[in-house]
DNA sequence: TTGACAGTTGAACAATCGCTCAACTGATTG
DNA sequence: CAATCAGTTGAGCGATTGTTCAACTGTCAA
């Protein structure tokens, strides 16, 4: 006879009760944080980030992209699919070109984020 | 014979070759994208978001963490190893229990920017 | 010392993922 | 029309990953 009978799963007792309630109630709603790690799940690869990270300086069809990565075409359009999917690029067809650019500029603040924390902790090593 | 030596794998014509040029010396550094995604790929896991944004709202130790996630403490543990590995988080001993907290701030903003652009994203389909 | 509990760790397994390959669509040109 | 090139797509394969399970360490109390 468990009192915890929130946690099903917990193979331990529970030591700081008030904690756990607080932290239960505080934590953003759970579909709300897997649609996060979802989202960030997109950017993780580092073939889409460097294609994000082309893509942040403008526009390029799948060709160039093709070209910049030094990968095929095919590896690229169904990285492209992913990032099309989870609404981080948009694009254009002309003539026999798809154009890819960045959907949104939260992409672009993340990946600086990103790089500015990477620098910092690299510095923190020398 | 191509004379697009530079782009070993690509089975393709470049189109526009000034555009790749440009591309590739205004694109950031190779190992830094590759330590960028990396660093995403930590917070792309939904389980290690839930104990990222548990711990934003206090230190907890493993028990804790297990019963609000409700997962065993031998899962919590591994996804604790993770983001130990990878500096987002820190720990401190005492007695029987290890308490664990967020060590970075890049991480509260980047889950701040993450759960913006989830709930402007839903807020778009409605 | 012995037992209990918090936490860690490594092996193993299922599931997921990224790339390749081959076949396909779509647009342009001759 | 046929040929060509840009791009897409699905199957398949190898690699990676998250969880479980079981055995382990570390701390405290009797």
């Amino acid at each position: 006879m468990d009192i915890h009978d929130h946690a099903l799963m917990c193979d331990c007792d529970v030591i700081h009760d008030d904690a756990v309630k607080r932290t239960i109630q505080n934590i953003e709603d759970l579909d709300t944080l897997f649609a996060v790690s979802d989202f960030l799940k997109v950017m993780s690869d580092s073939t889409r980030m460097r294609i994000l990270a082309a893509l942040d300086t403008g526009e390029l069809c799948v060709c160039d992209l093709s070209a910049v990565l030094d990968m095929s075409k095919s590896a690229i359009s169904h990285q492209l699919k992913t990032l099309k999917d989870a609404c981080l690029v948009k694009f254009r067809r002309e003539g026999k070109n798809v154009y890819y650019s960045l959907e949104d500029e939260h992409v672009s603040t993340i990946i600086e984020m990103g790089i500015e924390h990477v620098k910092e902790k690299a510095g923190e090593l020398s």
